[in-house]
DNA sequence: GCTTGCACCTCTAGTCACTAGAGGATGTAG
DNA sequence: CTACATCCTCTAGTGACTAGAGGTGCAAGC
């Protein structure tokens, strides 16, 4: 009962269709029984599970890192030092992202400001990527 | 005379040996002229644009956007409206993104700050990322 | 019962911006 | 002259999907 299509699965899980079936195929869903005529049917606890993924995807958790959390929530019973410790890597990432973000968002600014109405070889959009020199911005 | 081999210029450049090679199959760069050997040989002008083209792309833009920007440069009579419009462009993105990215650390400070040396079913981080009503994230 | 039309099925190929590897040629230092 | 690094071309792989072709299932209206 409260079986449902992949239709209605990626509705209510925000996925979509064919993302769905990707994942099946890269083994981070496990595949749904199927109906009479072979179509996919969904319970509650796929419909959990995508939400998770879908979740984890928006913040930017790659498909690696989810698949070691969904193993540690098949087994609800272990220390969450692993949950953790992925977690952490990510805001680390996440803290250096937005650190970059906003050396570029100054250079950007700086950049669009420098652009009167003149022609291109005043443009300072031109000239600070065409110039090293001028760049603040650390190198990757 | 200063002719460089293709490992010279990627020294100089900052751009992988394979990547320079990519950026001319898809036209990003001129062919360059060949030595006796069949081996490539980059003048002054090929280095400055495989500078702007890291640049570009260490600052976010997209290799289309760059095509416009080189473009503009390489006709520096017109107007810098195009390459001024690229760059806003760019920046409302950068904003954007920095937003969400704030927004997500946010959340991520949370998940492990709540998850103490308990099991992984009292963790936040799975806990978080499992129930979607706690998300304060927004979708995109 | 039949048809319309959407949702579903599988499969392959395309996207972006590279990156890795095979297998061979060239260039340079000792 | 022999190592050895660097170069060449070409194909295929990456991640995380997305798009399309070509076909089947299913519910509703007539």
């Amino acid at each position: 009962m409260k079986k449902i299509t992949i239709g209605e699965a990626s509705r209510q899980s925000g996925v979509k269709v064919p993302t769905i079936r990707y994942y099946e195929n890269i083994g981070l869903v496990a595949a749904p029984s199927r109906s009479d005529g072979n179509q996919r049917s969904y319970e509650p606890a796929d419909l959990r599970r995508l939400i998770f993924i879908r979740h984890a995807r928006e913040l930017g958790f790659e498909v690696g890192a989810i698949r070691a959390l969904l193993t540690l929530q098949d087994d609800p019973n272990q220390s969450c030092a692993s949950a953790d410790a992925i977690a952490k890597a990510r805001l680390v990432e996440v803290e250096q992202r937005i650190r970059s973000l906003l050396a570029l968002k100054a250079e950007l600014e700086a950049m669009v400001e420098g652009c009167g109405h003149g022609r291109v070889d005043q443009c300072r959009v031109i000239e600070v990527l065409a110039d090293h020199g001028q760049c603040t911005h650390s190198h990757h």
